[in-house]
DNA sequence: CCTCATCCTTACGTTCACGTCAACTTCACA
DNA sequence: TGTGAAGTTGACGTGAACGTAAGGATGAGG
């Protein structure tokens, strides 16, 4: 059985794969930004799932696109983190109701602070393309007027 | 005649009005975002007009939202120096129309690198809000199904 | 089993974007 | 005309986000 999904990954084909290097992960990790894998099978290497790849392009793309610091990444990931004990502890049936909506408005409260984040930015960003579009507008009308009384 | 649009501001004023500190704004000057500003009429100090305080303004903002380093947002900001220079230049009428043209282009050129850059965060923002969105939606679907059980 | 690429930790180095301090000059105002 | 706040140019300091080098351990292929 060696289908896929269950690759053992190092840290160097992790870097590749996520475009980065294996400094920036084991920073990453020591900033609390990626789990700290106690897993350490006999030797001292770390080893990654297809999966912890995919978190670190995570990180890496919420980092670019909401330009924070590390550290209020962090705090905005603990959110997640948080997010996927929700999601393992909802998974059971045996949970009280009780406990289940506590569990959801908290995970729906920490996807509304990511929003927030995100449509501030978005918005501004907009704003700041409709005020180029408007200014090419203006250049574009006036090089038919050149072009009107001087064509090429 | 003391009308407004031609008070003269010093460094710190315009620091607090653009919410920075002198000190930033001396380097940017020195990294070539903001003009040197030759004129420093006797003495040795630095005087500004209003508009300056919205350039500045502007380079922090297209900073903040574009997330770019100063050495890059310098070259973008060549641009709009040359349009400011173009700008000028096109004011008067005895302009030859092939230079008219050329300039109006070149305008257009930088407009659009800078529209390029700002289209291509603003469609990545658009995604990741999209996701989460959607990831919102499922989490209060499932409260609602919740509250339908066992209502408070 | 040997070897060599890759990994580990530790630690110091580097770049960017400013902050801060020193020594001095200049401006605003009583 | 003094005097305190604000400005000037160096220069060095700093926090963030890694890069890089040292010295040694580990793992995969021949």
């Amino acid at each position: 059985m060696s289908g896929p999904g269950n690759e053992a990954l190092r840290i160097g084909d992790v870097a590749k794969l996520a475009g980065t290097t294996p400094r920036t992960i084991r920073y990453y990790e020591e900033l609390g930004l990626l789990p700290q894998a106690p897993e350490r099978p006999s030797g001292g290497h770390r080893l990654y799932s297809p999966e912890e790849v995919e978190r670190l392009r995570e990180v890496m793309r919420l980092k670019e696109l909401l330009g924070v610091s590390l550290q209020e990444l962090k705090d905005l990931l603990a959110a997640e983190e948080a997010r996927a004990a929700v999601r393992a502890e909802l998974q059971r049936e045996d949970v009280h109701p009780e406990r289940r909506r506590e569990l959801l408005l908290q995970a729906q409260g920490h996807i509304d602070r990511q929003l927030e984040l995100v449509e501030h930015r978005a918005a501004e960003l907009a704003k700041l393309r409709e005020e180029l579009l408007s200014t090419r507008g203006r250049v574009r009308e006036r090089l038919r007027e050149l072009d009107a009384l001087a064509p090429a």
